[in-house]
DNA sequence: AATGCAATTTTGTGATCACAAATCCCACGA
DNA sequence: TCGTGGGATTTGTGATCACAAAATTGCATT
């Protein structure tokens, strides 16, 4: 079928949303290994939909920085080293830095309610052992507060970023979370949004990116590499065992 | 024809690579009246190739926020308003001063040497009244530094808010230069790289940047746009002059 | 002259086809 | 046992086709 009516309102249903927010969760959730390769034809056929859409979507996330590409046209997840994290880490800083500060001064008591609640959901999954929802409310923590900042453009850019650490911050947690310094730092911050203080917003932000980053990057080895060198391919030739869970259209 | 062969070594020769350059060129060039709706048939056509890589290519500008889509799925080129530009500088200011100060630490004597050439075409190009070389080597200077800061995702990043801001610096240039203050930041900028002063770099950095885009902000009218409420289509029905020149396919 | 409204054209989206470059596989020989 | 070469397969790229939603035009009516 070639297409499908577009419903009156919703944002973006086109397919090649869909398949970009696919790749987008399967990156973030972890469900590709850095990297592994992807090919445009495994996820045209996993998602059911031809490659045009794919194409599209997957060169998106390669202009992103969240898959690369081998001069030999390939596309993989990138392998991370400890100078892109390290790279990452400043900019990180900067940029959320800065959405800390803003956050600080234009936050509405709304927002910060809706801030101060996922700082509590983080506690609670985290006595409860549940790294899969902490990660989920770190994320929905950090986010509200760049939110809160009301700067699209600035949104987006941070969102880029995460898209490219996403996969380690999975693959790293259980080492990440056992140096975690607990929620201090996070209220500290809610306090700043609290009085409008952007400096000190800013300033709690920035500790916690730096770290977060820092600790990642001491995890190299010492060529630099810091997740495995895991080769593995998505494309399957030879069956391969297939034990990544096939992910799905997402409806954006 | 479906393709012709790629060069053993060279960047990267695919169709859709040469669009996006040739795109990039027409907007950080002014070809483009902001506004303007700018169509895949029209772009094909005006380059010679199939809907396929313009697709791909503007998309790609669509996600870097070089041209905009519309809910009824039309491309056009943003239009500038208060809120943007200002949201623009400050970004700009956190990322272009930290690559300011790791150029500082980071620069060979080499790229020095040609950050400072760049520094004195600019002097010629205004003492000559040569707009155009002026922007073209503003350009580079600042190019310069950031490419001295060795960190490609920083870089990556400051190209695309460069193209956001590119279409308007091009249309501003004469109000925007009759307010210059002249060389004397950037040889600051010099001698801040050359006694790896990552401080006084980043100083100097967002000083320039926050004076030029406060001027652009400064120009916006009482609703907050900046530019001509100009519409223009270039997907022309109704003949319309197309005064513009056509632009072409570019090597890379 | 202004305003609806239907017919026509334009335009973005997705599927499919053709082709060449990469990659993989397997047999062959040192 | 370890390359090595050549044929088969996979895979990215670009062109083209089909279709529906939008935009535009043309005409009729007030």
């Amino acid at each position: 079928m070639p297409r499908t009516a577009a419903p009156p309102d919703a944002a973006d249903t086109s397919l090649r949303q869909q398949v970009y927010a696919s790749l987008r969760e399967a990156l973030t959730s972890g469900r590709f290994a850095p990297g592994q390769k992807v090919t445009f034809r495994y996820v045209a056929g996993e998602l059911g939909v031809s490659l045009t859409p794919v194409r599209e979507a997957m060169r998106r996330l390669v202009a992103e920085g969240a898959f690369e590409m081998n001069p030999n046209r390939s596309v993989r997840v990138p392998l991370m080293t400890r100078d892109k994290v390290l790279e990452l880490r400043d900019i990180r800083m900067e940029l959320e830095g800065l959405a800390a500060a803003k956050a600080a001064l234009a936050a509405t008591r709304n927002q910060i309610a809706g801030i101060r609640r996922a700082a509590r959901e983080i506690i609670v999954a985290r006595n409860r052992g549940d790294g899969a929802t902490d990660r989920q409310k770190v994320r929905e923590f950090h986010f509200a507060v760049y939110a809160a900042a009301g700067q699209p453009t600035l949104l987006r850019l941070i969102e880029g970023l995460w898209l490219q650490t996403g996969p380690y911050m999975n693959l790293l947690y259980p080492d990440f979370i056992s140096s975690s310094r607990g929620p201090a730092g996070r209220q500290r911050l809610i306090e700043a949004l609290e009085v409008r203080d952007a400096t000190a917003a800013r300033r709690e932000m920035e500790t916690d990116i730096r770290r977060a980053l820092s600790y990642v990057a001491d995890l190299a080895d010492e060529n630099g590499n810091i997740a495995p060198a895991a080769p593995a391919t998505a494309g399957k030739r030879r069956s391969q065992p297939t034990t990544a869970a096939a992910f799905e259209l997402q409806a954006n």
